[in-house]
DNA sequence: ACCAATCTTGACTTTAAAGTACAGATTACT
DNA sequence: AGTAATCTGTACTTTAAAGTCAAGATTGGT
């Protein structure tokens, strides 16, 4: 269970791009040089940012990207879904059905439960944290995460 | 953010090694059939569960596997560190420094935090559950999971 | 002693993710 | 018009994970 290196970096860059405050622009250079990524990496990443609907893009001379929405509607765990999926979805158990076509796995299947219970952990912590968020300071985010009762 | 299949096969291979029974064993061809997973693959993942003592092994003829410890001493989360890492973990920010040597992320990392609180709340699932649990029906499990509320 | 069944280990091959390259399209400026 | 800066898309190369192979070591049965 591990975070994806497009997950990490497209966040940073989506979060770097929401730094710069109220309807500015980023170029993919800029961005890249602040983050200490390629320009084509970077391109790469936000073009998956784009197509969530997460940024928007103006081509030409003056051209750029901007968030597509205000910080405070983009929920960290689309934008993580959109960049490395789920931990449990659709297809899960055709995905690990070992060598036959269906999912042997017998004993109930107390597993793909466990799955579930793990995502939806995860679902609620994301889940009540958008782009705006992220901007605040560490302090301030950590007691916001505290106040949560359930997962 | 995905399950590895390592976690996914080592798992299902651990559980069905406990449902076989306290004191049972079983070897590397029989839980290949059963999980219908491959001789030497399974070989690989009971290699990894040995080095984390979840299991013992016995070689020559009548050899097998059977579980190191009784399954309420052996915690899933540990489990799942052993055959896949944790979320965030020491040298996180090593490994995504991007071209730079240091992690140039700004913004006060509220990133690094973020993924603090989502491996938090992840541990806190797979913390109050053990292998004895997996080996109850899925019902059953579902209610305990759902009297926990804090994450 | 020998054989057959097992686990053990490291090296290897295959496959998917990470990251790059390049040719094309769009726009502003002169 | 021409040029330079940008985004776009696909194809490519590199790297790490998934999965296999083969030779060796251990033990019980004959």
């Amino acid at each position: 269970m591990k975070l994806s290196a497009q997950e990490e970096y497209g966040l940073r860059c989506l979060l770097r791009l929401a730094s710069a405050g109220e309807g500015q622009s980023l170029t993919i250079p800029e961005i890249g040089r602040a983050e200490a990524l390629s320009i084509a990496y970077v391109a790469k990443l936000m073009r998956i940012l784009r197509q969530g609907k997460f940024v928007k893009s103006v081509r030409g001379q003056t051209g750029g990207y901007t968030l597509a929405r205000n910080p405070e509607n983009i929920p960290i765990g689309e934008v993580l879904a959109a960049l490395g999926g789920r931990l449990f979805e659709p297809g899960f158990c055709d995905q690990f059905s070992g060598l036959k076509r269906l999912c042997t796995h017998s004993v109930d299947c107390s597993i793909r439960s466990l799955w579930r219970a793990v995502q939806s952990a995860v679902d609620s912590v994301l889940g009540g944290i958008t782009l705006r968020d992220l901007l605040q300071k560490e302090s301030t985010m950590k007691m916001q995460l505290a106040s949560r009762d359930r997962y």
